[in-house]
DNA sequence: TGTTTTTTTGCAACATTATTGCATTTTTCT
DNA sequence: AGAAAAATGCAATAATGTTGCAAAAAAACA
């Protein structure tokens, strides 16, 4: 209850309604969410352009991440390590599940290291594994 | 020149002057193409329509396979494994750089082994690295 | 090669998703 | 409480994707 006003204030982003319930569906998410399961689960008390902004305005701060996705859409997923304002450091591999299409942060799965050909410099890298999860199985 | 044919006869596809040109752009692209790309690329001279069947096609018969972004576009690059109609066994890692934005599909550099927790079950990995390239580097 | 059959295309209409400016409301600061 | 700053909702607009169907093109056939 605290851990919301406590996010939110650590990140110098005044408290409101739309940041409060939105960041409470993210803390209290198992999986990754996109913009039409927070419209669906918000009631749609906020304008759709809100939930853009809220989103946007939380990736910024390095509150959520986003995770690629092969369809398109885009999902995004609380930040568990340390993120910043503007840097993310990520490390984990994401799960989709074929079956029940939930989007998993494997916090303890991290991304190992890659050896890339000489010239290029590698910033972030992102796995996204797809499969089944552990509860379809 | 007549790779393209080939490709097209091999997959049991009509010749159309639709497909011989956007198949060409692929085989000419260093890089991932968007379908703004190719729409640009081809003097708007297909309706966008067919522009997305086309794409659609592709991706079905294994000719190219598409590549996850955390932006909301989708992009789509040239199979270069032995990828069959509904079965990619694409396992290269992709390179988007920050600096001029081209996705470079690394063919070889092949994704790691990755260990998922108990009851999970891998089809699919991607990999998609962001940085600098070794053209902006 | 000419004719039939099959496939692809373009168009139009529609649906979904995303972006922007601006006035109003809400939150924060003093 | 009142002033300043920030966030929101609304409306308009843009961008992106989908579908049905008639016309056109390609493939198959004779
Ligand atoms: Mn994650
Ligand atoms: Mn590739
Ligand atoms: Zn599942
Ligand atoms: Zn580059």
């Amino acid at each position: 209850m605290d851990q919301l006003l406590d996010i939110l204030k650590k990140n110098q982003l005044s408290v409101t309604e739309g940041r409060k319930k939105i960041l409470g569906l993210f803390l209290n998410s198992p999986g990754a969410l996109a913009h039409a399961d927070i419209e669906k689960n918000t009631d749609a008390s906020f304008d759709r352009v809100t939930v853009y902004r809220t989103l946007q305005t939380f990736v910024d701060k390095g509150i959520i991440h986003n995770i690629p996705t092969t369809d398109n859409s885009i999902l995004y997923a609380l930040c568990k390590d340390n993120c910043e304002a503007g840097h993310h450091h990520d490390n984990h591999v994401h799960f989709i599940c074929d079956v029940c299409d939930k989007t998993i942060c494997m916090d303890h799965v991290s991304v190992p290291e890659i050896k890339l050909p000489k010239g290029f410099k590698q910033r972030q890298a992102d796995v996204v594994i797809s499969g089944v999860c552990s509860d379809c199985k």
